[in-house]
RNA sequence: GCUGGUGUAGCUCAGUUGGUAGAGCAGCUGAUUUGUAAUCAGCAGGUCAGGGGUUCAAGUCCGUUCACCAGCUCCA
């Protein structure tokens, strides 16, 4: 569909500049009818998203459900209006005086760069501060919903006051309104943190506490064929195995100094006061895996050093931060590091890439990743140990290897660690929202800090260059994307349970377990419901457990001592024997079919 | 941490202006022995998230703690 703009162009709602326009306007017509409805609300920002739009408010009391529904029936008049939209710019002094009523928008002008155009946009009785674009009228609007209103910060400090955010989406056709809105409630359907516990595999329980999920069969089945098959992979590629302490005295702590700038992120024991020894549970493993290499003297022979470790977290997150299995206070992470010589660098940090792709590729999410080169931020230098010149040289050769591998990546500058830059893989979950699911980093600060040195060629002592890296994340997140990709319907590989036998009369009953015997013995992960016996059949409940495979057993099938299978992905694929279903699903378990 | 919302059986939900806690599904027992989303009958299941307060009386009103959800901030 073809939008009007204001300046006279045309453009493509579909394209993302034009819905970006169209909710824009959308954005400023909510404005506008809460300005109709609440006159003493003070306007911030209402900018347009990727998903659609929002407008910030102050406002003493936050907007009620039954507000935002009065406030959509104004939009729906103010789109009926018809109102015309003209842009005009004014002096500085002249904006000013417009905008007298609004501190939030003086505040916006003052902070514009001198010189700078200062633009406005009326339709009808509403004018705001607005760079644009926006469309010629109100009523190429015809459609809008506002989902939600929550709190945010002014400008997103939270220093600064807290104010009512409200959501919404608009169309300019009733139909998409409603498409959207169905894509809303699946994507709901497919939240982990929903289906997740409905298919059993995780809980939590209010009396252990906030971001502490108890996993039950089928998650805990499901991480552990992660963790083996990462596991083995990093032996394959010459990773050392690692095994280290989930605490720590706070001396160590205070050699990294965690204990100094993490402190509120730890979760501390003992009694530091008295003299007496305190401990903190790990939020990182960085110092622990370190030790392995202090160990003993290192020589520029022993190089590249590969260190391997399902390592568990725990950090003492703020109580709103912890959301599903994406954000927790106990984690375990597929965590290593590389300790390697300036020349090894390139190859080791493409072995961290190319592990990182054969991880998502296994696991079927490569499809669905981004790529952010996560750089300092050379204007706030107290937040990063370092020379500006040492900086500038890893980024660049950062930036180098990204390039000579061909990665498609955003530059994102006060992203990297303290101590070096990082590669982060994003991914964005089912309600949109981005997290990093893996990371890489160079770190060229904390072998240094630690005293970790290795003997070159040439006699010297030197200090090697650290990779902190993981492999597929960490296994408690990836869980939660997976579960979400999958639908809760895990591929064969990695479900918890692959096959369900269900005879459908208790004359089956010994056949059936002579069945799971032989599947399991092959390494199968078989399930002989124990009520069958009893109840008959449970396809239902099978079903509904998604489990990719049903045997389904008769009397025929007995005799003939044959299985009639029901895959999950293809349908009915008739009666086979047995030796064939085993080859089929042995192969399809070795190929780590998606 | 901040803003807003939610919390009744394993799950989905009823529960009137405060007056003895209910249904369906799941579970258990028995019957049924069945070919792909619902076979029949019976039984059991609850400190209404947890303390506290108001009241003759609280699932319902007030306050508080906890957990869950959405968002902000922060982060893997």
């Amino acid at each position: 569909m073809l939008l009007m703009l204001e300046d006279g162009s045309k453009i493509e709602f579909e394209s993302k500049e034009g819905q970006k326009a169209f909710w824009h306007t959308a954005s400023h017509m909510l404005a506008q009818a809460v300005k109709r409805l609440y006159p003493e609300t003070r306007l911030a920002i209402g900018p347009a998203t990727d998903e659609g739009f929002y407008y910030d408010f102050d406002r003493a009391e936050s907007f009620t459900a039954d507000d935002l529904e009065k406030l959509e029936a104004e939009i729906k008049k103010i789109f009926k209006e018809n109102l015309k939209i003209e842009r005009f710019v004014l002096p500085k002094d002249e904006a000013l005086k417009l905008v007298a009523d609004e501190p939030y928008k003086v505040e916006l002008i003052n902070d514009l760069p001198e010189g700078s155009e200062i633009s406005f946009y009326r339709q009808g009785e509403f004018t705001d501060l607005c760079a644009g674009p926006h469309l010629t009228s109100t009523g190429t609007v015809k459609a809008v919903k506002l989902l939600a209103c929550n709190g945010s910060y002014w400008r997103g400090d939270s220093k600064n006051k807290m104010l009512s955010r409200i959501y919404g989406v608009a169309y300019p056709k009733a139909s998409q309104l409603e498409e959207r809105l169905l894509q809303l409630e699946e994507a709901k359907r497919r939240d982990h943190n929903k289906i997740g516990r409905e298919l059993g595999y995780f809980t939590t329980v209010d009396y252990i506490g906030q971001g502490l999920p108890i996993f039950l069969e089928k998650g805990a089945k499901t991480l552990q064929i992660l963790q083996r098959f990462v596991e083995d992979e990093e032996e394959r590629r010459g990773y050392i195995l690692t095994r280290t302490p989930f605490m720590a005295k706070s001396d160590l702590y205070k050699i990294s100094e965690h204990w100094y700038h993490y402190r509120e992120g730890m979760f501390v024991l003992g009694d530091e006061e008295d003299g007496k020894e305190a401990f903190a549970l790990r939020p990182m493993t960085c110092p622990f895996q370190f030790q392995v290499y202090l160990n003993k003297k290192r020589s520029y022979r022993d190089l590249p050093m590969r260190f391997a470790e399902a390592a568990t977290l725990f950090r003492n997150e703020d109580s709103g931060e912890m959301h599903g299995l994406i954000r927790l206070r106990q984690f375990t992470i597929s965590e290593g590091h590389i300790a390697c010589t300036p020349e090894q660098l390139e190859a080791e940090f493409r072995g961290c890439i190319d592990l990182m792709l054969f991880m998502m590729n296994s696991i079927g999410l490569s499809d669905d990743l981004t790529y952010r080169f996560s750089k300092w931020d050379p204007n706030n230098r107290e937040k990063y140990i370092g020379s500006a010149e040492e900086w500038e040289v890893v980024q660049d050769k950062m930036r180098e290897i990204l390039d000579n591998i061909g990665i498609n990546y955003v530059e994102a500058e006060g992203e990297a660690a303290f101590y070096g830059p990082k590669l982060d893989v994003q991914i964005k979950n089912v309600h949109g929202k981005e997290d990093t699911l893996v990371t890489i980093q160079i770190d060229f600060q904390l072998a240094a800090r630690f005293g970790m040195t290795y003997v070159d060629a040439d006699g010297e002592a030197k200090h090697p260059y650290v990779l902190h890296r993981t492999s597929l994340g960490c296994y408690e997140r990836t869980l939660a994307l997976l579960i979400e990709k999958y639908a809760g319907a895990l591929p064969t590989w990695m479900s918890a349970k692959q096959v369900m036998i269900i005879p459908i009369t208790d004359r089956q009953a010994e056949y059936a377990k002579e069945i799971a015997d032989v599947l399991r013995a092959g390494g199968i992960r078989a399930d002989l419901d124990g009520r069958s016996e009893k109840v008959g059949y449970k396809i239902r409940e099978a079903q509904l457990d998604k489990v990719p495979y049903m045997l389904i057993l008769g009397d025929k099938e007995q005799e003939d001592k044959t299985v009639s299978v029901r895959s999950r992905k293809d349908g009915d694929l008739g009666v086979m024997p047995l030796a064939d279903f085993t080859l089929k699903i042995a192969e399809e378990i070795k190929n780590r079919v998606n």
